[in-house]
DNA sequence: TTGAAAGCGCTAACAC
DNA sequence: GTGTTAGCGCTTTCAA
């Protein structure tokens, strides 16, 4: 009572006012060790009325846990990607709202995670999430070593790593079959960096789907590894000339780039050439035409990424892979022309 | 040293392995109190060869501070307000990765702050950053009444409250100004949500604008309150259908739309119409054309803020507010047409 | 069923 | 200059 909040309100506050002991207090706060029914209403009540809170450092000092988890992520990725990471950490609180534990950022790079090593060598989390997987991951190694708690969003090949992910693979696979279905003969796929593991997955899952309809796989329908505006414009080109059908994109990114130097080029889509990508993070949406895309849901990749991180925290048993859904949207941009027209046209 | 990390080295081991005091220990770490020189030496090495880590929990607990600070941020707003968010974030992040301090993540909603709230209860935090500000702000208000030390990115009219903002007003008259130089005597200002502090500077330096050039303020020329991409493209066409000469997006997400819009109707940017954005976030980089915008850098309001903060923690002066540059970014977008072939044209 | 007391690891008077 | 001691607020044996 009194002024705003004047004293920081502590459990022995509440025992005193109670007349009972810290222990009892304690007892009835975490339901654990027995303790009279009665008792605990008593002190449940008072608690619920003063608005007593805990304090978790002294929780945190006395049972050894830091109620906190780690949420790591690129300090250095474009644009494009940034949504995704937003959303995936909104899917990470909105699980952690629901308990004791709250979300510290550390940003990592591709050859430095110096920040999330103090910040697990500092004790100050229980547990970390990676927001995304390298083919060499730092982070992934390190977090081994120390014997954290951890789970990836994203793959990868390390032995005995928790990890939550979209089904890349089939998804790209039954993708570009779709595509193929379409009508496609000659797709052409446009890949981003080497370095990501969800890029090798992407590329596996368009091989298998031109394999799985008997379509050899050769090299010029893979330009793969471009990571600047300029190398994705010329693989576009590329593309084009090399008398591509659709142009599949590996994310949203690469897909607006490739959009944009067709669009430059007089190239129409799909009139002359049809255009896919294996990411939609609605940046792309309200394009004209509608691109079709994979759909995936970023805040649920947090949302269980961070449950299962809980519950390994907790010593519960996990599994060791949870692979999540996905939807193939097939739009404008791949609406194949009529056969028929086709044919009058080339006659 | 032994296995892999054994046990957590506390303060008391090193004291004991060295023959001296905890005091003399900690003494040594903060740098506060007197303390011979030579023995700090001996400890500091002592510390550095064997990691030893002080936990921050207890320190904490004894000294009352939780080395976090919170960035709170919204949890529901749109896409093109999220790499903002991030990148802003990434601002913060830095300057706490050079500090003892770390960043706890909370989802605040225009209506519901209850995650901030229990941060805060908690003491979790030693104080906030709001990464946004509302025209009715229950973050502000709350924040204030709790009496933490938190900073706005953004504006307020809540009086003493400690903000980072970029001069929006100033920049958008500006731009303003430089649009009606370029010739452009009809502008129309599409504008979205009226409850944030942003978009009301936005509109406030707009109408600076055009009064500075002696331009009256009519109705028709304020498009506000657009939260939807259809009444945005509605707006848009009411725009056109008004005879504007030239389209102020208050955003890039508004801007996105209006594009979009136009090109759906074969309107032609700039031929027909002129286009700019208060607001420029990478997204719209690539456009055909360049769209004209104003530039702002949220990695710096995330630096400034967070270096704000810190100095309002430790109880140091800081200014009520600190204002921040743009640059004006003019573009193929405002191109205007070369007058004698205007004249042409109407006759 | 409840309480006393001993920590958890660190800081800060207050001695010496 | 250095050590002693008493907490910080909570959990957890161990008794009662």
């Amino acid at each position: 009572m009194g002024e705003n909040e004047k004293k920081n309100i502590t459990i022995g506050d509440v025992a005193e006012a109670l007349g009972v002991s810290k222990t009892t207090v304690s007892r009835a706060i975490s339901g654990k060790g027995r303790i009279g029914n009665e008792t605990r209403q008593r002190v449940l009540e008072y608690i619920e009325k003063n608005n007593y809170r805990p304090n978790p450092m002294a929780k945190g000092l006395a049972d050894q846990k830091k109620y906190n988890i780690c949420w790591a992520i690129p300090g250095d990725s474009n644009v494009y990607a940034l949504p995704f990471f937003q959303r995936c950490m909104a899917g990470v609180c909105e699980v952690t709202m629901a308990t004791d534990y709250d979300v510290l950022i550390s940003l990592v790079y591709e050859d430095n995670i110096s920040h999330l090593e103090r910040i697990v060598k500092n004790k100050k989390v229980d547990g970390v999430i990676l927001g995304r997987t390298m083919v060499n991951d730092l982070s992934v190694k390190y977090l081994k070593s120390m014997n954290i708690p951890f789970v990836t969003v994203g793959s990868t090949k390390e032995k005995g790593v928790i990890q939550v992910d979209n089904d890349q693979e089939k998804a790209c696979m039954e993708m570009t079959s779709a595509l193929i279905k379409c009508g496609y003969k000659k797709l052409v796929l446009i890949g981003g960096s080497l370095s990501h593991m969800v890029n090798m997955a992407r590329q596996r899952g368009f091989e298998m789907g031109l394999e799985s309809a008997g379509i050899e796989v050769k090299p010029d329908m893979l330009l793969l590894g471009n990571e600047t505006s300029k190398e994705v414009e010329n693989a576009a080109d590329l593309a084009v000339r090399s008398g591509a059908e659709c142009i599949v994109c590996m994310d949203d990114s690469i897909c607006r780039d490739v959009i944009l130097k067709l669009r430059k080029d007089g190239v129409c889509v799909p009139g002359d050439v049809g255009i896919a990508s294996f990411y939609n993070s609605d940046l792309l949406a309200g394009n004209q035409p509608q691109v079709t895309a994979l759909q995936y849901d970023p805040k649920e990749l947090g949302n269980v990424a961070c449950r299962t991180l809980l519950k390994l925290i907790d010593g519960e048993e996990v599994p060791e892979k949870s692979i999540l859904g996905y939807k193939v949207l097939m739009k404008e941009s791949t609406q194949k022309i009529d056969n028929s027209i086709m044919l009058s046209k080339k006659h």
